[in-house]
DNA sequence: GTTAGCATGTAAGGAGTTACATGATTTT
DNA sequence: AAAATCATGTAACTCCTTACATGCTAAC
């Protein structure tokens, strides 16, 4: 019925997490945090059940695994002394390690590819954005230009409202401040857009085998 | 059970803006637009549902009436003639006006002063600040002072974050630009939490009349 | 030795969206 | 004449959160 479904977010953003590589659901619960954004923290109650319905449907597997050594700490605390666990390799702290399988590849491919106007909602943007590293340069120029219609169509509507407002017999000055405020914010994003826009449009001819297009304003600020 | 429910953000946005002004149901709607902010677009699915519960529970009242002549157009379009409509003023089409009732008018006051926790979250900060005009000093720092606290253990978490994802085999970068731009974001909500914590601060002995304290950043751009 | 973080889940419930229904009025 | 906007609702559904339940491991 619908173009593109709610909820297929999560799917997505957990099949192009795991294409990167394989990871337990306590990590993936960290990346998801990242890439979904807007500070929005997924709980457990959400992500794991979501797994247990990919592995259903055979996009993904999941498998036992120790947790690796600690690297950094490991080298001081306790040498041999091995508790009395029975295997000889110090018994680990156990965890589930969920892999993409080629259908899961094919859906990721699937689902990237179908970028409807859905791709220009606030989530769904962020995790296809996320993947762009696996996206062709049309798809990635079409969603950027999307979301960027999308927004000032959003900015548009948000200013209409807000003059029509001003006439209303009480005028509150903070309410008018926080829409003034969440404009100006919306307004940011929007030439944040046009900048990747534009280096995307730039790096045109030369495409080629580096990852991010992106040239501006991209790189670790100071971080080595 | 719990402290502040989920939920009553609604609630509060509602009876907030009808204590401004009586209003109908769509145009309810817009201003609850501005004032939960995110660009969040309500439903009629959720507000009218949300009105029939507050009426049951008695803190408004609803009641039809015509809406006013367009005003702006009207004194062009047609001068005299008024059509063929039974009553003597030109009968508009009937929406249905909701008002606070005396109940409400408290529901509302006990509701603002109940700044806990859930205040600095996303939404409820936008609903609370949007009613400043009719807060306390003193709560409007702790909902000022509560968010920027929020929001900076927010950053920490998402840096946190960011880094150990640095370590990861794959290391994206169209992730790391989204989570940094959304970073970003962030850091300039804080400063404007901050500015707006320090005009509150400024303003402390001469505290009086006028409405909003904020001066730094307020006032309409080049609107006239 | 106690707190904080790692790790995995389930059950119940709530809040809100989508889709459906319907119709008047205004603007182009 | 059509399209947009105004205006009010309901039913089904879905996604997600909260709260519960459990236990290991590292750091202070």
């Amino acid at each position: 019925m619908t173009v593109t479904r709610r909820g297929e977010t999560l799917e997505l953003a957990v099949l192009g997490l795991l294409h990167e590589n394989p990871m337990h659901g306590y990590e993936l619960r960290k990346q998801l945090n990242l890439v979904l954004g807007r500070g929005r923290v997924l709980s457990y109650g959400s992500l794991y059940p979501a797994l247990k319905k990919m592995l259903r449907a055979g996009f993904i597997t999941e498998h036992v695994a120790a947790a690796p050594v600690p690297a950094k700490r490991a080298t001081r605390a306790r040498s041999g002394a091995a508790k009395t666990t029975t295997t000889g390799a110090v018994s680990r702290r156990q965890r589930i390690v969920y892999e993409l399988t080629p259908a899961g590849d094919e859906r990721f491919a699937k689902l990237m590819s179908e970028a409807g106007p859905a791709a220009w909602e606030d989530d769904d943007f962020g995790v296809r954005f996320a993947f762009f590293g696996r996206t062709d340069r049309e798809i990635r120029l079409r969603i950027l230009e999307g979301r960027r219609a999308r927004l000032e169509e959003r900015l548009a509507h948000v200013r209409r409202d807000l003059l029509a407002s001003e006439g209303a017999p009480t005028t509150n000055s903070y309410a008018v401040e926080l829409a003034r405020h969440g404009l100006e914010s919306v307004e940011r994003e929007v030439s944040w857009l046009s900048d990747l826009i534009a280096a995307e449009r730039g790096e045109g001819r030369h495409e080629g085998q580096d990852g991010p297009t992106v040239t501006g304003r991209l790189g670790k600020p100071e971080t080595t």
